[in-house]
DNA sequence: TTTCTCACA
DNA sequence: TGTGAGAA
């Protein structure tokens, strides 16, 4: 089959075709005499999955890498690559929704004021550039804990932070109640101590964590469990779907900024009654004090957002940083 | 037809 | 991440 032949079969042009190759996704063998490319059925399949890659967004250089875990069978991996891949795309999904609300906002201001005053756009045009670098911060940071794995760190329950840990989780739990069948979303999940608690109430829960590792014990501890990889700024989620959302531990490692953003991103994926319990440490003073170099979230910023948000609030401190809030939309 | 290279967005 | 033009 020579590349024009696979070109209109696939629907691509024969230039792109020569690209991939010479991108390295693709070696097709070259006849001897005239060096004219020669695609059997194994390159047919092979610039399919490409295309189809391509078609979910993927840059060619992951494309790469993911056709080589398919060349191992490795699925596993690939399916890594998959996730990692949606994350991405989920997290462009949440600017262009921004960018459409930013433009809404121009229009309604158009409308009730019958002019653009400068200032409002200004204002708009800052706003959305603060959240897309919020949003960008938090990539950059979670990159880097990939490698650094804190693991460790995680595990090492009972102590330290994590004395009050079994106490906290109960505590969420009996809070949250969750009825036979009722959804939930447990993010910063781990390994899913506070989920497979859910689980066992007859909650059917989901799991959203950065780490890869933790997800794959998540998963083998509570097999019921749907674990996805995502962060507090981005959910994989398409909104309006969860009962409520719990998060213990996991908080404290957003900036305060991020945790508001934290908060609009988990009522978008929270049905309109839709609940939401975090158990973390927390400072309850307006100043922030730098403890372990961590920026605790500081509770009368948290309690402002859900009051302006149309939320009640419940809450209970369990040692001198542990507190644990529950927050339930009135109406 | 095809290949490769250079330039371009 | 591709595309178009031109020479071989």
């Amino acid at each position: 089959m020579q590349i024009k032949e696979i070109a209109n079969k696939l629907n691509i042009s024969p230039r792109a075709v020569r690209f991939y190759e010479e991108k390295g996704l693709l070696s097709p063998a070259k006849q001897e005499n005239n060096q004219y490319r020669t695609f059997v059925e194994k390159d047919v399949w092979r610039l399919q999955t490409i295309i189809s890659l391509r078609e979910a967004g993927m840059p060619l250089t992951d494309i790469k890498k993911a056709l080589d875990e398919i060349d191992e069978t490795n699925h596993e991996q690939l399916q890594y690559y998959l996730e990692l891949q949606r994350t991405v795309m989920m997290s462009q999904w949440l600017e262009i929704k921004q960018v459409i609300e930013t433009t809404d906002h121009m229009i309604a201001l158009l409308k009730t004021k019958n002019t653009l005053p400068l200032e409002d756009i200004y204002q708009l045009a800052e706003a959305s550039k603060l959240l897309r670098e919020q949003r960008k911060n938090w990539k950059d940071k979670w990159n880097f804990d990939q490698q650094a794995s804190t693991h460790d760190e995680r595990v090492s329950t009972n102590t330290g932070n994590y004395s009050d840990y079994e106490q906290a989780l109960a505590l969420i739990v009996k809070w949250v109640s969750p009825i036979q069948g009722e959804q939930g979303l447990d993010i910063g999940a781990g390994t899913g101590n506070l989920a497979g608690r859910l689980i066992e109430l007859g909650a059917s829960m989901s799991a959203v964590d950065q780490s890869r590792e933790m997800l794959r014990q998540c998963q083998r501890k509570h097999p019921d469990l749907e674990t996805k990889l995502g962060n507090f700024l981005a959910l994989p989620y398409l909104g309006g779907q969860f009962d409520f959302v719990v998060s213990s531990f996991a908080f404290h490692h957003l900036t305060t900024e991020q945790q508001l953003l934290a908060l609009e991103e988990m009522r978008r994926v929270l049905k309109p009654r839709g609940r939401i319990c975090l158990a973390d440490l927390m400072h309850t003073a307006h100043d922030p004090i730098q403890e372990n170099s961590e920026e605790y979230p500081i509770m009368p910023v948290l309690h402002r957002w859900f009051e302006e948000n149309g939320y009640m609030i419940k809450q209970h401190q369990i040692n001198h940083l542990l507190h644990i809030l529950y927050a339930v939309p009135i109406r």
